[in-house]
RNA sequence: GCUGCCGUAGCUCAGUGGUAGAGCACUCCCUUGGUAAGGGAGAGGUCGAAAGUUCAAUCCUUUCCGGCAGCACCA
């Protein structure tokens, strides 16, 4: 058999895995857990027969891991079987930082119960039970788990493929349907795993199914991982935007506009920040701003499909006279009747509009989140109206810009999926092949790789996703570029081409930001709240030491103001130790610090947010150079 | 929308079947202090809303509203 590194080794006949990792290394035969033959993974107490790429898997590789995870899950659910004998087991699968098991069962699950599971997996973890394949008939395994009342797993059983083995894993006295592959014994899971929350979740992912009890649990290799994970989750959480939100005075949410944003005067300037950023960069790359209505009558939102597909989530509205009227979802349909209100040449093809537009949508009241997921928010939309041979070039064009921006907000990573036809769609497959072609010459030409994500583009055309990665490695979907050869036609848009006849342009949505309002919050969380320079709602304070020299400190902010920095400044009665802590927790980039010495030779103390040191510069020089640290990013 | 948990002062949270407390924040007073909390006093609550049980409900029950986690959803 063959070796990852290329070696070979040679057997006499059928050997298993634990004698291959033997042959390998004394080191390797205690790491070991499982392995990889010919590409697929195995139990490690599997014979291999033949000529064969093979591979050991411990537990500190990926797939090792993955391993660990799901026999985690298995644990669990013996655990659970012991401690609550009429419960039945599900699916219980590994995810991406740990594992979850769904059952059934008739009490909910609470907090000390998860405790009392906890300890019961590290109980049968130092059982170190062995854990065995058996390979099972189709109809035996059917009765078997129907005897024992496992009615899901009996039921599931005849979903899988004629053909495929049916294979049990035995643990101790817990019998479980699994395609494998699992650990020798579950000591090997060790002891770096934790249960985190109990939640629901549809058997199968439909809501029509009943609804399972499902448990979290996070499993690593070694308890420094979990430890670090555990670390990176209370991160997460003293990043949460909608807590910053709140210390911050940024903005708040409330029940007299749920899934609304009440934004406060430091989180609107922040708003704005963005606005006026995207603005200018806009501008500069030939887009021509437009705002169309809120409120538009219902016969374009039936012309335009949306009364059709999208009514549940729009918001109606009734005016006197009985008009029946919608709040719009979306701006695209404003935008083909700005572009159709006359005449069109191709010579003013292509024609960018943009909008930020304000746009609400009923969310299932379970999606809202903070800023993240709400039901009125503003996208940085616009729509492209070209010919068909102009998709490559706005194509590339339009990633310069979304890359361009994104660094400008400091993510420098940024990953793009493919999204191709839907199941569900409107349109030829003749222009789908058309659009997609379009769509990926434009992407490849802009030097960029993306990964396929297929089935999931819009009705009416494929798309590219962008995603980018924060301070905390989580992606984002943000940014989008949809290829539309569906709308334009459908609300009548066309313009007049060079050979004199009507033809229909080509849609091309796009969005940078996505919604303006969950930028925020990705930037919040992304900053942890200390936002560079040129974002900051309030850039530096101008803070007295004694009340002395509170004149001169107003003198300060005055010429930060009129240098176009924004600052406040705090004359209090309150030593300068408070200050300086208040502000710090405020997240203040910058404050300036005057007391006698510098109201007498006109300069300041400059603080950094964070820094343990100051630094004794003249006002003029500290005005300067702040103004300069604050330029607002602008295209090159 | 579904399941579970939660809702007490602006915030973080105690607490009780006999109508409530702490710390921080806030207001005022004292203090004028050189880089992450100076001292004192005061004010602040229909205990999410409604109905029910009870002599009596913030506490028990039901419904509704809102929040959190996950599921489903994200055109």
């Amino acid at each position: 058999m063959s070796l990852p590194d290329g070696k070979r080794l040679t057997f006499p006949g059928p050997v298993a895995g634990p004698d291959i990792a033997a042959a390998i290394g004394p080191g390797l035969a205690r790491a070991a857990i499982a392995l990889r033959v010919d590409g697929q993974p195995r139990d490690l107490a599997s014979v291999v027969d033949r000529d064969a790429a093979v591979a050991i898997i411990t537990r500190e590789m990926p797939e090792g891991l993955e391993i660990l995870r799901h026999d985690a899950a298995h644990v669990m659910a013996e655990a659970v079987k012991e401690l609550y004998p009429d419960t039945e087991v599900t699916f219980g699968p590994a995810t991406d930082t740990g594992f979850y098991y769904d059952f059934a069962r008739a009490e909910p699950f609470t907090a000390e119960d998860l405790v009392g599971i906890e300890e019961r997996m590290r109980e049968i973890v130092r059982r170190d039970e062995k854990i065995a394949r058996e390979v099972w008939e189709r109809d035996a395994a059917v009765a078997f788990f129907r005897d024992i009342g496992e009615t899901y797993k009996a039921e599931y059983i005849g979903e899988i493929p004629r053909g495929e083995e049916i294979s049990l894993y035995r643990q101790g006295d817990f019998v479980d349907l699994c395609a494998g592959p699992h650990l020798p014994s579950t000591g090997c899971l060790g002891q770096a795993f934790k249960l985190m929350n109990v939640a629901g979740a549809y058997w199968r992912g439909d809501p029509r199914n009943a609804q399972l009890q499902r448990i979290y649990g996070t499993a690593w290799a070694n308890q420094r991982e979990l430890d670090q994970y555990l670390h990176q989750l209370e991160e997460a959480e003293r990043r949460d935007h909608r807590r910053l939100g709140r210390e911050l005075d940024l903005f708040h949410m409330g029940e007299e506009a749920v899934g609304s944003v009440f934004w406060h005067p430091r989180g609107w300037k922040l708003y704005r920040n963005i606005e006026d950023y995207m603005r200018r960069r806009l501008d500069a790359a030939g887009y021509l701003e437009v705002k169309g209505p809120q409120l538009l009558d219902r016969s374009l939102w039936e012309a335009s499909g949306h009364w059709e597909n999208f009514a549940e989530n729009m918001f109606i509205a009734e005016s006197r006279d009985e008009k029946i009227l919608a709040l719009k979802p979306m701006s695209c349909p404003g935008h083909v009747l700005i572009f159709r209100n006359r005449l069109r040449s191709y010579r003013e093809l292509p024609l960018r509009l943009a909008e930020f537009g304000s746009c609400h949508r009923n969310e299932p009241s379970g999606a809202l989140h903070g800023l993240m997921r709400v039901r009125a928010f503003t996208q940085d939309d616009a729509h492209i109206f070209c010919m068909e041979e102009q998709i490559t070039s706005e194509g590339i064009a339009f990633c310069e810009l979304l890359l361009s921006i994104y660094r400008d907000f400091g993510f420098e990573e940024v990953g793009i999926k493919f999204a191709d036809r839907p199941p569900v769609r409107t349109g030829s497959d003749e222009v789908w092949d058309r659009a997609e072609a379009a769509l990926r010459s434009a992407v490849e030409a802009a030097g960029l790789s993306y990964t396929l994500n297929p089935g999931e583009g819009a009705f009416y055309g494929p798309k590219l996703e962008f995603y980018l990665r924060d301070a905390l490695g989580r992606e984002w979907q943000c940014g989008t570029f949809q290829v539309d050869f569906e709308m334009p036609g459908r609300l009548g848009a066309s313009y007049v081409g060079e050979d004199g006849a009507r033809h229909v342009p080509v849609m091309l949505h796009r969005a940078v930001l996505g919604s303006v309002e969950r930028f925020i919050g990705i930037l919040i969380e992304h900053y942890a709240g200390r936002f560079p320079l040129w974002l900051a709602p309030v850039q530096a304070v101008v803070a007295s030491i004694t009340s002395e020299t509170a004149d001169y400190a107003g003198e300060v902010a005055r010429a930060c103001t009129t240098a176009g920095l924004r600052v406040t400044v705090d004359t209090g009665n309150e030593k300068i130790n408070y200050k300086v802590r208040e502000h710090s927790l405020a997240k203040i980039p910058v404050m300036l610090v005057v007391g006698r010495r510098e109201a007498a030779n006109r300069s300041v103390a400059l603080r950094r947010l964070g820094g343990k040191e100051h630094e004794a510069l003249a006002l003029d020089e500290a005005v300067a150079r702040l103004k300069e640290e604050a330029a607002v990013p602008s295209p090159s």
